[in-house]
DNA sequence: CACAGTCCAAAAGTATGACGATTTGGTTTC
DNA sequence: GAAACCAAATCGTCATACTTTTGGACTGTG
């Protein structure tokens, strides 16, 4: 998942920084600076600025410098980008964003799901659907929190759409995230660990129409819970 | 948008090849070679594959060289990704998931933009549902395209949700695809015509409920015709 | 024959010096 | 005051040398 080496140590420093507002919309780095400040060789410094250019984060002109590009710019499907901007200043923002397109997907994914899954998909549905009861009734978050991850990830890929599928770590990210924002709230809901259930059954009995149903429930109670905590 | 500079030129050489499939996943490339065979210097050579490697669709390791990763693996989101798969054997492939992405998303943004929409969002899109009627019914089917894109590029930027906001090119490269696909059809249909207005005057009346339904009849429509045109 | 340990060479990773290209901003000139 | 010009700054590219990792061959042993 990472990008290794010395431009990927760079990257770690460079791209939360920016992502967090530290280095704001219009600031010019010059790669010199960047290689003194980091100790790392020309090479090093060029190869992470690329990746950044990458992202649209930033641009490189030629006797201007590394000028950091407006976040309207960035390629915010980016895995990278979002965990930057989840894990600083901009957490409530992205957290909001996802949200939407959590309710956008993920009903059509179950719906889709129902349709499309793989007897596999389907058995591993209804063991996680299991798995999350069990966690929740023993209120032991962190098992719950890694059950409830798979569960939607399943769901995504499930759904045969490639994009879906890819959401599904962004999703990860965001549950993961949600979790530690509101500090391990106490007890997952009941009705949510229903619709969980219900979920899984409608994808398994191929009924569609129920599938999704349930699982906009999900995700519009998850959105409305976020824009409580985030006021 | 481009990436510039020599590493831009290898970029649209390589992208493209991989998306296509004519370097197969498993293929391994040597720096020296590519080097050679692009007649560029190390450094350039380097850069070009840090991209590659940001979008997940090769993996550089030591001793090995450079390896094509599987698909499953790219960053399906990212607007080249989706340009070289658009333009390659994957063209069918990718104009399915992303239609898929459309009928969830476009009908969320639209529902969206009934509330959050600026007031210059809301007269631009009056204003492009007219251009749109006129450009139909002249069957001037290259401005009808243009104003297609922008049509739908402002309802998700209107959004408010920078996430679908970002999906505005991806739609646009949908649509400019799907018009080359059929090879311009003939005139646009009247009825979808009359829907755009429909998404439109709800937005602008701020009737979310309207806009989310109408706009879903539009980009399930799209994606049933491209169904039947795919076969 | 099977297995484990050792060693080597191949390839990417990093560093560095030199030069080229381009843009900017000031300076000169008319 | 405006236009043309020049010079400095900075990235872009190349060539080369050195470092690090690692896959696989080789070797020896049980």
């Amino acid at each position: 998942m990472e990008i290794q080496g010395l431009p990927g140590r760079l990257l770690d420093e460079l791209g939360p920084a920016i992502a967090a507002g530290e280095i704001p919309e219009g600031a010019v780095l010059r790669s010199e600076d960047l290689e003194e400040r980091f100790g790392v060789s020309r090479t090093v410094v060029r190869e992470a600025v690329r990746i950044l250019e990458g992202m649209r984060m930033v641009a490189s002109r030629r006797r201007v410098g590394i000028t950091v590009q407006p976040k309207s710019g960035w390629d915010v499907f980016d895995p990278l980008v979002i965990r930057w901007r989840l894990a600083g200043a901009d957490r409530p923002a992205q957290l909001r964003s996802l949200g939407s397109l959590r309710v956008a997907v993920e009903p059509a994914a179950a719906a889709l799901a129902a349709v499309h899954a793989s007897d596999d998909d389907r058995r591993e549905l209804s063991a996680l659907a299991v798995e999350l009861t069990v966690s929740a009734r023993a209120a032991d978050l962190a098992t719950f929190l890694r059950h409830d991850i798979a569960f939607h990830a399943t769901v995504l890929k499930a759904s045969g759409n490639e994009m879906f599928a890819h959401l599904g770590d962004t999703v990860g990210a965001v549950l993961t995230g949600r979790t530690e924002y509101h500090l391990m709230p106490h007890q997952p809901e009941p009705y949510a660990i229903r619709l969980h259930r219900e979920v899984a059954d409608a994808i398994c009995s191929g009924d569609a129409v129920h599938a999704e149903q349930a699982m906009r429930t999900i995700v519009t109670g998850a959105l409305e819970e976020l824009n409580q905590q985030l006021g």
